[in-house]
DNA sequence: CGTTCACTTGACCAACATCAAATATGGTGG
DNA sequence: CCACCATATTTGATGTTGGTCAAGTGAACG
């Protein structure tokens, strides 16, 4: 299961990506009969105004706000696999879920109920790590800790090749989800790299020795997702 | 209906306050059948194993939890008229609810789902207020923005007179809350006083010219609220 | 090839943390 | 009522983290 293709993500173009854009979706080789595409920057939750439920097939989305000044908050990405909630979207935007990269996503099937379920409940687990990430921990921290996180998730998926995975991220979007600046970020990144600790290339992630960064970024598996 | 006197927490007792106790219910002339009472620090969600759960009756009681280092976050705090969630704790402590003051609950009755179900809305709802809180807010925005939704909160169940309420936190349950330091904290608590934008006294909180605070921490009343 | 966007780096500064100590404040027993 | 204790609040001095501004590099794309 190859995901997409990363296309990059345009923070400016984001703010006004009020319009979303659904491609032609075409049976191809899925084995789904109606796969939905969405290009990268789309928007993608307000259409669904049934209370109905995607599934994600390939490629990231996010959970953000942006505010009246126009700082943006991200709450949580959504990965291959994760199942996005459309309920209550009805009160006023205060969130939207927005397509970091092209998008393949399905109508979740009346027997997928458990998985749903399941998926939701990890969803709020993830708020709590993610709140905890902004309120405790040092950007370093952070930076491993997330890191942390989506390893642990693509792996569940399959997504991991070794101890490398893909992320579709800007740095952009990496200070946005953690409250940090984007040069910061940057800075960030250096010294993990410097320290040998963890290696970015172009979308590309390898966590060396993992069991020391989980120990400094005080990342601890959660027990809830080894459910199912 | 007045709330019950505000006690101090001990952070250092909270820590360890594994223990819960629960006094012995006594029916006075509240019209409740079985109200349950808790001591300051207890922790009361564990014991719900049942999946039932409580609404507060009075008394502040909050979400948290403690990092392996010692480092608490506060994730929520729960008000008078709250329902607190106790389902999904079997996963392993990664929250707490904990006491704040003395507190007295009851069962939530079975014909209160439709107001159950509203509750745990709004407090997702505040769950991703608070992540934009620390996320992007300074320290003045975030006390700023915190006491805005308290006084919100509990005005919706009567328990403000005129712009002054009662919160029976320390400043460290503030820290711990806004991701700040105890010392910057109550720093920026005389900066708000110095100004004259918000008096601070024993418990009390008092907000002048609500207008302009709102603007300055980007406090948006949020709609979901009004609901009922 | 010029444009755009992401990444990178340096210089500088503001916000916030830390440490230490002094000063309320509230609850207690005498 | 008072003295005492524990805890909470307040303040100063000082250091660190992370933000801002600005400029430059590099890569993708038409």
């Amino acid at each position: 299961m190859e995901s997409d293709a990363y296309q990059s993500w345009a923070p400016s173009s984001l703010a006004e990506a009020r319009t979303f854009q659904v491609e032609e979706r075409e049976p191809r080789r899925s084995p789904w009969s109606r796969v939905e595409r969405y290009a990268a920057g789309a928007q993608i939750a307000v259409i669904q105004a049934g209370g109905s439920q995607l599934r994600l097939l390939s490629g990231w989305a996010c959970e953000m706000r942006i505010l009246p000044d126009g700082r943006r908050q991200i709450f949580t990405f959504l990965l291959p696999g994760d199942v996005v909630e459309t309920r209550g979207f009805e009160s006023l935007g205060s969130r939207a879920i927005v397509a970091l990269s092209r998008l393949q996503a399905v109508r979740a099937e009346s027997d997928e109920v458990p998985w749903v379920e399941h998926s939701a409940q990890q969803r709020e687990q993830r708020l709590y790590d993610h709140m905890v990430r902004m309120g405790q921990l040092s950007a370093k921290e952070r930076v491993i800790h997330l890191l942390l996180e989506l390893y642990d998730r693509l792996e569940r998926v399959g997504l991991v090749d070794g101890d490398t995975f893909k992320v579709p991220l800007t740095q952009e979007v990496f200070a946005d989800a953690l409250g940090l600046s984007v040069v910061h970020i940057n800075r960030t990144l250096r010294c993990l790299r410097r320290d040998d600790w963890v290696v970015i290339k172009s979308g590309s992630v390898t966590l060396k020795n993992r069991r020391k960064l989980e120990s400094v970024a005080c990342y601890r598996t959660d027990e809830l997702s080894k459910v199912h």
